[in-house]
DNA sequence: CCCACATTTTAACATATGTAAAAAGAATTC
DNA sequence: GAATTCTTTTTACATATGTTAAAATGTGGG
């Protein structure tokens, strides 16, 4: 069996029972590097869970400019929020950094389940409160430190993030230009 | 009735009889300016909707300095996620900027209410979900825009936060020092 | 109304970051 | 393996922000 059953089954108070219904509704998909999962001003009818693969969530600035906000590793959850939460247009585009290897559930069996299934739907709040703790953190992280500090915590959480992703996508990420980014690689 | 009902009967799929169920648990308390609600280093066990009044969330850096980092207002929810979430001592402080009535639950309770029914847990996954919304667009907001519009679109989105908030406090919340954003006040 | 205290603004200077462009280094293709 | 293209680093300069301190303004108590 796969060990996304064991993850969610021990991260969350999720029976094995209802992984396996949870489960029945998921398909898996395998996309290349560079497509985009989720694009700017569509809608979407799918959340996804990453199961290999590496990704990015972009936004477009007033000047043109992809600044990448957040990267997604095996184990995230990829959702457009805006879209799922409000059934809003995506404003933000989800790109593979490599290619990848999804479970992709309907967006509307998913809130079906939730409806029907109390376990399944404290699984789902705990999914968004842990998703809630981690941005907070980040939050708090691109507020109190600078990014020479962010960037140090940034490659020790995601060891091979520097293999995985290019510096001006990091860069973005981390609220700085890639000139700037060379130089805190420098002076360490 | 107070307007609470009508706030989370029409803004989350909650029925009357659910409202009044998770209503039941709920005591009203009432706070003065200056206290702190949630201290840095406690676990709490209470979860609160703010009825009426302002609070901000705070965080002491590597210098000691406070740094805020969420405002919360009439509506809003005050949980220390970490303490939530994992159960992990507060590394913020929730302190009060005027009187405040707040309506207060039990975490213990109010878990109990979401395993045990499906609305209620459903509830705790939108409000979740509307929070990581939010947070995710003000990691979007900082990434993408200057100080400058942000302090505009603070302002407008709360119109009367100068009158609520200190400047020093906004400045910090904007991640610049109360110098620049006296430069950025004066420019305008 | 005046005084003491808190808050906000202004000034002067040092430092960090952005911009634009060139140079250096890697990776890919033929 | 030479050539092309992409990525990263470096340089030089302009601008924005931080720091520290002083001045100005606002607020509440007696």
């Amino acid at each position: 069996m796969n060990s996304i059953k064991e993850l969610f089954v021990n991260r969350y108070s999720l029976s094995p029972e209802n992984f396996d219904l949870f489960y029945s509704n998921i398909t898996e998909v395998t996309r290349s590097k560079g497509e985009a999962i989720i694009s700017k001003g569509e809608i979407h009818h799918s959340v996804y869970f990453i199961k290999k693969g590496a990704v990015r969530s972009y936004y477009i600035n007033a000047d043109g400019k992809e600044i990448t906000y957040w990267f997604g590793f095996e184990g995230d959850v990829i959702a457009s929020l805006g879209n799922f939460v409000e059934s809003k247009p995506s404003l933000e585009t989800i790109e593979l950094l490599e290619d990848v290897v999804l479970l992709k559930i309907d967006r509307t069996k998913l809130i079906e389940l939730y409806n029907t299934n109390v376990e399944l739907a404290n699984f789902g709040r705990q999914l968004a409160e842990t998703g809630l703790l981690e941005m907070e953190q980040q939050i708090l992280l691109n507020q109190v430190t600078d990014a020479k500090t962010r960037y140090l915590s940034l490659i020790e959480k995601h060891p091979q993030i520097l293999q995985r992703v290019k510096l001006g996508q990091i860069a973005s990420y981390l609220g700085i230009t890639q000139v700037t980014l060379s130089r805190i690689r420098a002076q360490k």
